[in-house]
RNA sequence: UGGGGUGUGGCCAAGCGGUAAGGCGACGGGUUUUGGUCCCGUUAUCCGAGGGUUCGAAUCCUUCCACCCCAGCCA
């Protein structure tokens, strides 16, 4: 037979329906690269995420190339710090670069070189104008702009001065290179923007080098093109300036030169992704910082316990279009489930611990029972735990006054406890203050496993610790940070943080082969959620689980419902 | 009031003149030693609105409406 077995490709979307097609008219010799192109000033969010899954997996998937290129042409605003983390969480997500790792400040001398041509071509000036001029003469939307006074130089004059600007004799600010266009444009972005500007600042690369720094839309089509990039995919509000980008390349004469198209951004409900709004929760202590669980970074949702592959799943599923959208985080949080319920080893933990004692049971047995890792997953093996006469259970999981279509602990009711035996309630102790400090039960000895030949059905299972056993562990519950829908759409979105958001339980009991968690690890604790061992926190004796996400919880919207 | 864009179910999103894919969510039901997973079913007579062309339109034309982006020496 001839059925050749496709590989699953990603949906094709208007950007890969542009790319098939310039690759089937025979464009760019066959070659596509593309560009992931950072400023190094923060770090990178899941929003970051979906352009890194669509430009490295358009290179991937039609054989080409995807640069990683560092914007580093204001060195007011970037720090190695950020670099080093951009390149941390772009290769943890699976990118690739190979040794295509680039700074746009790497090109400074070609793009200097630029801007004197455009200068001899007549095509840029030195303008002495102050920025409120030009702030001035701009115009607005719906008036055009007037000619600086110092557009008429001649080509000998702004070389000059360009010249004298890099050398540093002016003063910040005191005069700029701008390209000569049009002030009349219905198009601002087209009134003789700016293309370099004085700053006196030391640049995480090139040191005191350098006292003029290029603009965004002089360095970046630039960079575009002399990195070969045939496919420039940037985000909506960069549409504008894709007539920039255009006249730019044309006007310094490359051809073929790089294209440039949009796609919409992502938004996801109940967080916020612009930068300056995850810089603020950071700065002023909302969170623990970058990598705080509850933030939408990549560093955070490593933290968090959200593999890699979710992620890549959800960039997949979200679609590649150009209108305005606002994902529904349960989409991400329903590819993180679907990854960890695959790979993740199950094991009991009890959070919120309510004593359970086996009165028929002998006192000081100790039996092992072997527990599946995975059901999800035959070859993930089975693991030991102990088992005896006192064990620990959840809170949640014992009712002095059942409600209606409770099965699990009661006085009188019989559950499994997992993998082990039928217990039942016999009765229970309370404390002086009213509370069940012990659940008393009995269990049968022909229920060894969790299973009774008589075939009787038990409609609860539950899990268990044994007493004895137990480690101890620190576990942080996670919410989502923010209570409303669209915390970015808010006058003061701080305002709207999640009290909640993060429950932090101390004197949790873990099965004894969680001792041995190692920073990262991911597991699914049964009937709770999944859960990671803290990367920073989690020590040997000194356990700290983070809460990636819970299971779904049937019974919850049944209690709700009431 | 200028220019550039976008409008398909609660949220994404296919569709490109032949009579509305898929996913998430929600709601029912089945299986189940996780109230998890898995399975099965339901969820747009309609594609921002009106008009037109056509045997036939979400797809073409036209008018209108709504929303987003642009006036940094940020990216």
């Amino acid at each position: 037979m001839t059925d050749v077995i496709q590989k699953p490709e990603a949906p094709l979307n208007f950007i890969r329906a542009i790319i098939e097609a310039d690759l089937k008219a025979g464009k760019h010799g066959g070659k596509i690269v593309t560009r992931f192109p950072p400023e190094p000033n923060g770090y990178l969010h899941i929003g970051h995420a979906k352009s890194i899954c669509l430009n490295f997996g358009v290179a991937r998937d039609y054989n080409g190339q995807c640069n990683l290129r560092f914007d580093d042409t204001n060195p007011a605003k970037e720090e190695v710090e950020y670099v080093e983390s951009i390149e941390e969480d772009a290769r943890w997500l699976g990118a690739d670069w190979g040794r295509n790792r680039f700074f746009a400040s790497d090109y400074f001398e070609q793009l200097y070189g630029f801007a004197v041509r455009l200068i001899e071509l007549g095509k840029a000036y030195v303008d002495d104008q102050s920025a409120e001029q030009i702030r001035e003469n701009r115009g607005t939307l719906t008036a055009p702009g007037k000619d600086s006074p110092w557009r008429g130089r001649s080509a000998q004059e702004n070389l000059d001065l360009f010249q004298r600007m890099r050398a540093g004799e002016f003063e910040e600010g005191s005069r700029v290179l701008r390209a000569k266009i049009d002030m009349a444009s219905a198009n601002v972005v087209m009134r003789d923007p700016t293309l370099y500007r004085i700053k006196k600042a030391h640049h995480h690369r090139t040191g005191d080098a350098w006292c003029i720094y290029p603009m965004y839309d002089f360095a970046h089509c630039l960079s575009d093109a002399i990195e070969k990039i045939t496919h420039s995919i940037c985000t909506l509000e960069f549409e504008n300036n894709r007539e920039l980008y255009d006249w730019v390349l044309d006007t310094l004469g490359f051809d073929p030169r790089p294209r440039q198209y949009e796609f919409a951004r992502l938004n996801l409900t109940r967080t916020v992704l612009s930068k300056r709004k995850l810089i603020q929760l950071v700065s002023e202590g909302c969170v623990s910082g970058w990598d705080d669980p509850r933030m939408p970074t990549i560093s955070g949702m490593r933290r968090r316990g959200y593999p890699p592959e979710a992620i890549r799943d959800f960039c997949e599923r979200i679609g590649v279009a150009r209108s305005e959208n606002t994902v529904d985080v349960a989409l991400l949080e329903h590819c993180v489930r679907e990854e960890l319920n695959r790979h993740s080893a199950r094991r009991m933990a009890v959070l919120k611990p309510l004593q359970l004692v086996i009165e028929n049971y002998p006192e000081d047995q100790v039996e092992e029972f072997e527990l599946q890792n995975n059901p999800e997953d035959e070859r993930a093996g089975t693991r030991k735990a102990p088992f005896s006469k006192v064990l620990w259970i959840e809170r949640d999981d014992f009712r002095q006054d059942p409600p209606p279509k409770y099965f699990r602990l009661a006085p009188g009711r019989e559950v499994r406890l997992r993998g082990a035996y039928y217990v039942t309630c016999t009765g229970f102790d309370t404390d002086a203050a009213g509370e069940v400090s012990v659940v008393r039960c009995s269990y049968d000895p022909a229920t060894k496993g969790g299973w009774s030949q008589d075939g009787r059905k038990i409609k609860g299972t539950i899990h268990w610790v044994s007493a004895a056993h137990a480690v101890k562990a620190e576990v942080r519950l996670y919410d989502f940070l923010f209570g409303i829908e669209n915390p970015g759409a808010e006058k003061d979105f701080k305002v709207h943080i999640n009290p909640d958001s993060l429950e932090v339980l101390a004197g949790c009991k873990l099965e004894p082969e969680l001792a041995r968690a190692k920073p990262g690890e991911r597991f699914q604790f049964e009937r709770l959620g999944y859960f990671a061992a803290d990367s920073r926190d989690c020590r040997p004796g000194a356990l700290v689980f983070n809460r990636t996400a819970t299971l779904r919880d049937t019974w919850a919207k049944i209690e709700k419902k009431g």
